[in-house]
DNA sequence: GCAAAAGTGTTAACACTACACCCATGA
DNA sequence: TCATGGGTGTAGTGTTAACACTTTTGC
């Protein structure tokens, strides 16, 4: 076989803030190498998809049940000395999802599939480790200039709920005064006529995000270090 | 072959501003597909290549006679029908140099290698103008919030060079006054000793970048959006 | 009326924008 | 002395950070 010919695999880091914590989507791995170790999901590219994209949408959907939703690419990672089988080239994708209302459930290639935190993640295969903290590291800048967070929320949500969003990546507590100011002026969000009632206590309004109006914002400033 | 194998290619953005012009760097294709357009530099990714990095650079000094420069992942391309021989996924870098003092030389495989202006750019092989496109969309968006611009200029530069950098990339005049007051506070730039004497007017001071200084600002505020 | 989380305003420091003229040099 | 690009200051406006108490609700 001509050397130019490598294996490329697709990985997808899907991410979702749950009570507070960042975590993200693994599964157990059946077979060697790494056997029972907890991994991306994601394999290999075939030749009928018709993009990475497709592939690692592909691959979420059979490892793990989740379909239909947004990723975006990360990075790719070629290093050799990734995989004991040989030079495995990987294209990692960036997926946020809302925890709720999803239905995990393993392929046959997998005894487990479950959310982590990121704070206490099993050994995992391969480079992995090295791929979450890096995508984690990304999910932090982009949520920041990005409107990233509402990928992670629900349609209707409270502003603490975005706070915690915002907090459990960013890995600070803010001020809620300053944060609620910023967000009620930013004119992306849509005060609705709806509260939720979450204990015996008084109820939160709740917004939805107008992607709209977040397409109407003008670029921001030049220079920004 | 079992279908997961494909080729992958690596290809570099070689950017450079001259004379106020951003400009990309190009080879002519001797061979077909594509033979006699204008291609990004790159090639097949070899197994004795540590690194997709490593294999650019190899690539960039085979067809370009570029050596030891800064080299950054840009995305992965990996669509169908992005190359009329089958399925080819490839890894773009992007990299930034100062032109003075390069000697372009074109590998056996091709049949020359120039720079070429972003807005003047010949008919190119492949989907190499979309890349290209994308790539002069991300260092404009990058030079904002990093310190590009400075792999753009020589090691001592004027204010009005660096100045001419801002504006080639991001393709709009800047008001000289706040760009000087914002570069001179910013703690990046060291005075030097020297002046630049360019014609029969005024010689402008020279400053050089410094790393360290960079590294020490403080993050960045949260919510830039 | 108590427990719990929701919601609210002001001030001071800093950063950004807009804008037009004088300065230093070589020829 | 002139032509050329180098270099400078201020006022107004907007943005951010710091900071603590009142309100609403269910029980």
């Amino acid at each position: 076989m001509p050397s130019e010919f490598v294996k490329v695999t697709v990985d997808t880091l899907a991410f979702a803030v749950q009570q507070g914590e960042l975590e993200v989507l693994l599964v157990k791995r059946k077979h060697e190498p790494f056997k029972s170790f907890w991994a991306l999901p994601g394999g290999f590219v075939l030749d009928s998809d018709k993009s990475l994209e497709d592939a690692a949408s592909r691959e979420l959907v059979e490892e793990t049940n989740i379909s239909n939703v947004y990723l975006e690419q990360l990075y790719t990672f070629g290093d050799t000395g990734r995989d004991p089988r040989g030079r495995v080239i990987t294209v990692a994708y960036l997926a946020l999802l809302r925890q709720e209302g999803l239905e995990l459930r393993a392929s046959t290639d997998a005894s487990g599939v479950a959310w982590w935190p990121l704070k206490e993640l099993p050994p995992l295969a391969f480079d992995h480790e090295k791929m979450i903290t890096y995508g984690a590291q990304r999910l932090k800048y982009k949520i920041e200039y990005s409107p990233a967070a509402f990928k992670l929320l629900p349609q209707k949500f409270t502003l603490r709920d975005l706070q915690t969003v915002y907090e459990s990546v960013i890995g600070k507590s803010i001020d809620n005064r300053n944060f609620r100011k910023k967000f009620l002026s930013s004119g992306v969000l849509q005060e609705l006529d709806e509260t939720s009632q979450e204990g015996s206590y008084r109820p939160a309004r709740l917004y939805s995000f107008s992607e709209e109006d977040f397409e109407k914002l003008p670029d921001r400033p030049v220079f920004v270090f």
